[in-house]
DNA sequence: ATTTTGTCTATCAACTAAATAGGGAAAGAG
DNA sequence: CTCTTTCCCTATTTAGTTGATAGACAAAAT
């Protein structure tokens, strides 16, 4: 399961996505049109500009939008950002490898073979889906 | 990802498929040779046994067995007895289903689609896997 | 009876998720 | 230069979950 954050991003990402090269949108609009609570949308944009999705202006005519053409930016990019890793276990992780603490030897590890074929499996359509299948 | 305690269910399974028909093991010596916490191994087993994935005897000589034979014990059924929902939103759940609160019409929800295909990707590999990909 | 083994309930600390509050800083308008 | 608009940042709260532990209880075998 994705988190609530990770829902609300995705939401908020497609609204900007429709608007792509159309100018900025205000957070406020976005919640509001979206149900998202303001301030929690705040902190995910935020996020998802310092991670280089978004791009955002201050002041009067400001608001935020896509960095990028909505193919180009794929649900892997968002969960990562958002939930961090996609793999059901770190040990298979590829972006957020980490050895478990109880396992002996990764080699011998069955679990671990299944656990990439889970992870590939996820990957299979979250590299390949984009905001274009949101608009 | 999964939790630790799934993780720790798949790695005791994989014990007791190994031992399939040759008799019970002991909670003590499947934590032992996993490295699980034995008293929340305890806890996982039980559950796998209310679930009717496990049978216990109790006395010297008991201990857990599996009460069918590893092919028929899939992925799928080990995560939602111990993790829930497979889907990675409940509107596109099959076992736990519910509704987004967020959201206001789910046939018109271009995410959904997105949701589904991601569940389906899941599943194809987790009702597919059983304990027997782990002997 | 006693020993062995699983069963059950309760509790705990640590962490995370979700939401909120409030002031700060930059951009632009006039 | 000041005011308004908008995003930026830090802190806090509450509720819930995860992972782990403790201890009494119940059934089975010898």
């Amino acid at each position: 399961m994705i988190s609530k954050k990770a829902k609300y991003a995705l939401k908020a990402l497609k609204v900007l996505a429709r608007e792509y090269e159309k100018g900025p949108l205000l957070i406020s609009n976005i919640a509001e049109s979206e149900n998202i609570p303001k301030k929690f949308l705040e902190a995910i944009l935020l996020e998802l500009r310092n991670h280089g999705i978004l791009q955002s202006q201050k002041g009067k005519g400001g608001g935020y939008y896509l960095r990028m053409p909505p193919e180009q930016v794929t649900f892997a990019k968002i969960i990562r950002i958002i939930d961090g890793p996609i793999a059901p276990t770190l040990c298979v992780s590829l972006h957020f490898y980490g050895k478990c603490d109880d396992c002996v030897s990764e080699v011998e590890c069955t679990l671990r073979n299944v656990m990439e074929q889970w992870r590939d499996a996820n990957l299979s359509v979250l590299e390949q889906k984009t905001l274009m299948d949101l608009v």
